[in-house]
DNA sequence: CTAACATGCAACAAAATAGTTGCATATTAT
DNA sequence: ATAATATGCAACTATTTTGTTGCATGTTAG
């Protein structure tokens, strides 16, 4: 049987929803979309244009490394910061097991239904 | 050319960044994985062996709901709450668009080594 | 009918989040 | 050496989130 603990189901829930709180912001999805997309940058270039300071970008940047969806490199005088793309796939994992499991109930109970 | 006006870029962020944040917190995961599990389930039904009062929950819910995560409908006296699929489908769909990005950056980044 | 049950609404408190500003320190360019 | 750049740290405010409690109202069972 499927009996897993209670304690690490727990455990596996309060590091998903850590990391889907971290995705939970606009500004911070905005700084993923533009990581995702290539090179690693620095905060000064992650902030530039932008129009909210440099310590708020810095804040919402180590939100993400925080919950393992960027990693950042010291390079010099600055700090550069990187996609991660692991815990991304991880989460669609967890977003499938969620939809399989109601993709299951379905059919239980079409089954049920039919007969 | 892909040119999507900004507006629309920011518009979609905010409703995927909504839908994360909702996903963002042990309470709602738990609650989520329960109904993702088969049938509608009432407040009191959710709330019952919990820790938290009743109200929590109902809050809880409502933020679920707003997301566009689960549905209610009323029945009776209770208020039945059901997982709704297609938003974490599509939430799914936005994890992907990410992680493609990335490994197109990727290739682009490994041809221009290559040469 | 009346009691038990299920929920909704509102006010409140505590804690977490998001953002700012000012100042200090390290690194690089001239 | 000096100035400009990039970042870090700390204090502080405002807002949002999380949770509670008390009370009112609608629904169902006996």
């Amino acid at each position: 049987m499927s009996r897993r603990s209670p304690n690490r189901v727990a455990a596996k829930r309060r590091a998903y929803a850590a990391v889907f709180a971290a995705l939970g912001d606009q500004t911070r999805l905005a700084l993923v979309a533009r990581l995702s997309h290539g090179e690693p940058r620095s905060i000064s270039q992650l902030t530039r244009g932008r129009r909210l300071s440099r310590q708020a970008i810095t804040k919402h940047l180590r939100v993400l490394e925080g919950a393992g969806i960027v990693r950042s490199v010291r390079s010099g005088r600055e700090s550069l910061f990187e996609f991660h793309p692991e815990t991304v796939i991880d989460l669609k994992g967890y977003l499938d097991f969620v939809s399989q499991q109601w993709d299951q109930a379905l059919s239980r109970l079409q089954s049920f239904v039919e007969r």
